[in-house]
DNA sequence: GGAGCTAGCGCG
DNA sequence: AAAGCGCGCTAGCTCC
């Protein structure tokens, strides 16, 4: 492997190197590596896959660790195929796709390799469609360009990222998420079997009861289409809605039936509680169960195994998924309905392991206090007072509108989407947000200030100083101040627990505590533990991830559960 | 037979 | 005139 002797000296030389890899297929658990594809300024290459395997290794190998910055696209991807080749997973490898989406995180800006070379040099790219894969020729050609243009990219990216003030939160966060998101990808959720294939037996009988309760009112009605159930509620049944919205007909041509709708019509007609379990039914066995079971099945260890993506949304929170039928979407997995419930306590700890979760306490309302100041609301969390009870006494309304209100008119929600949802009239609307900002003056002065200083400065911010173009969106409509408000909280959080995500895994290598990184759901972070260990790692994840959200008005908690799965109660 | 859309809904 | 934010997945359905 003479070959990589020379790439290593250039690298050394220039001090910077590009490196992409190209696999048999997506999943790093099935595919192979075939080529990697190396730049340095100047220079590239494209090797395929040599043998002796050990030595092409070695060489890829050597150009991590000569001492060059090296730079992926999407460093995520290309990292999570070196534990099965031996390779480390690098804390301190450079992304330009991190770049420019902390330069631009919103959905307009392109978001591929090709889209973002394309838009930056004027040249058009190679696309794998394009290239016949028996021509190595061609196959060297584009491998060649995606390493180029990544070095390009990221040489582009640097001087901007500094002037944006973005630099730090660039390689000394991103960097070190990538390890954790690809631990957690390869390391996957184990899922109790004999639980889930019970639990579906069980729902499948109750959807089969439920069916052909509903079917009395219309044999042969399938429950899942919109248009048939519009059809029987409306036009047969004539119920009415709670607002004169869901009777506009949609692109289908049919009346809603969402579940505000259908809730509204259970006092009027069994078939609507019917409709609503019946969904609530089908939509845990087809997105959950049946997918838990499969992959679960053609796993060797029983485990779940998905993409975790820390640059998946605009305003910095992780997304997760499942790629071409490999992991799911593990960020909404069932948790507010006794059903759902049942399925994520179905989520469970190796033998010999325990199960260690953490959330922040009410986040996003305290770092909402924090970035409005607001006084009432900070003293309340100092005083360790219930707020939505405080607000519900205040206003006065049940506990749970409180709730809501709380959520949507802190965001710019109005009183008749408010009266929609949650089917109030419009006046009891109006008095829940009269009530919500009487409660709360400092905020309301804070909306105030948010809509006019976003017309003339269109850049939101998070409290550790990212931030959010938000000139493309129109001045007037509402939407820009609304993305103001919401931004600077959502981001602020998702920093947060960045950062006690790469505190924790420091931790960890420092002392060498076995734990596995199992899963992030924006305020919450789950880890697997060996038995031993779990009392230790329990108290060390709620001091960091207490310490890693430094609000300097308001106090932050977090609650740490120790058990044998995912959900116990 | 697959792509792409809509409606609906799971989570924070 | 119209006005919470952020995601990803499924079934139904249309279209090519």
């Amino acid at each position: 492997m003479v070959i990589f002797d020379d790439i290593r000296s250039a690298a050394v030389r220039t001090g910077l190197a590009a490196i992409d890899y190209e696999t048999t297929e997506l999943s790093p658990l099935e595919g192979k590596l075939t080529e990697v594809n190396i730049a340095v300024p100047g220079q590239s290459w494209s090797i395929p896959v040599a043998e002796p395997m050990s030595k092409w290794l070695a060489g890829v190998r050597s150009l991590y660790e000569c001492g060059a910055q090296v730079v992926h696209w999407k460093s995520f991807f290309d990292q999570s195929f070196h534990p099965k080749y031996g390779l480390p997973l690098y804390g301190n490898v450079h992304d330009a796709k991190a770049a420019f989406w902390l330069l631009e995180p919103q959905d307009w800006a392109p978001k591929g390799l090709k889209d973002r070379g394309e838009l930056e040099f004027g040249v058009k790219a190679i696309r794998y469609h394009e290239v016949d894969q028996r021509s190595l020729r061609q196959r060297e050609q584009y491998g060649k360009q995606d390493a180029e243009w990544t070095l390009k990219l990221y040489q582009l990216a640097v001087p901007l990222l500094k002037q944006e003030g973005l630099w730090d939160i660039f390689i000394n966060v991103y960097p070190r998420l990538t390890p954790i998101a690809v631990e957690m990808r390869l390391t996957g959720l184990k899922v109790d079997r004999t639980g889930l294939l019970k639990l579906k037996k069980e729902f499948l009988q109750e959807q089969d009861d439920n069916l052909h309760k509903i079917r009395v009112y219309r044999p042969g009605l399938n429950p899942n289409s919109p248009a048939q159930v519009a059809d029987l509620l409306y036009k047969e049944l004539k119920l009415k809605p709670p607002h004169p919205k869901f009777l506009e007909k949609g692109k289908a041509g049919h009346e809603s039936t969402a579940a505000d709708a259908v809730k509204y019509m259970v006092k009027q007609h069994d078939v609507a509680g019917l409709l609503l379990e019946h969904r609530e039914i089908t939509k845990l066995i087809g997105t959950y169960i049946e997918p838990l079971l499969d992959q679960s099945a053609s796993d060797p260890r029983g485990r779940i195994h998905s993409e975790f993506n820390p640059i998946g949304t605009d305003t910095g929170r992780w997304s997760s998924y499942g790629t071409a039928g490999e992991g799911m979407n593990l960020q909404n997995i069932p948790a507010k309905t006794d059903r759902g419930k049942r399925i994520k306590k179905c989520f469970v700890a190796e033998e010999g392991n325990r199960w260690s979760r953490a959330d922040y306490q009410q986040m996003e309302l305290r770092v909402n206090a924090q970035i409005a100041h607001e006084r009432r609301m900070t003293q309340a969390f100092k005083d360790g007072r219930d707020l939505h009870q405080e607000l519900a006494d205040a206003i006065p309304c049940k506990r749970a509108d409180a709730k809501a209100v709380a959520f949507g008119y802190a965001y710019g929600m109005w009183p008749k989407k408010f009266a929609i949802k949650y089917a109030y009239p419009l006046p009891e609307a109006r008095r829940f947000r009269a009530g919500y900002f009487r409660m709360y003056p400092d905020l309301q002065a804070h909306h105030a200030c948010t809509e006019m200083l976003v017309r003339d400065d269109p850049w939101a911010r998070t409290l550790g100083g990212r931030k959010f173009y938000l000139g493309f969106l129109p001045i007037e409509g509402g939407e820009r101040m609304r993305k103001a408000l919401n931004t600077p909280v959502q981001g602020s959080v998702a920093d947060f627990i960045n950062r006690a995500l790469v505190d924790l895994a420091a931790w960890r290598d420092i002392y060498g505590v076995p734990f596995r990184f199992l899963s992030q759901v924006h305020d919450e972070i789950n880890l697997e533990v060996p038995d031993a260990y779990a009392e230790l790692v329990a108290e060390m994840l709620e001091r960091i991830m207490v310490e890693s959200a430094p609000l300097p008005d308001v106090p932050v908690e977090a609650e740490v559960t120790v058990g044998d799965r995912w959900l116990m109660k």
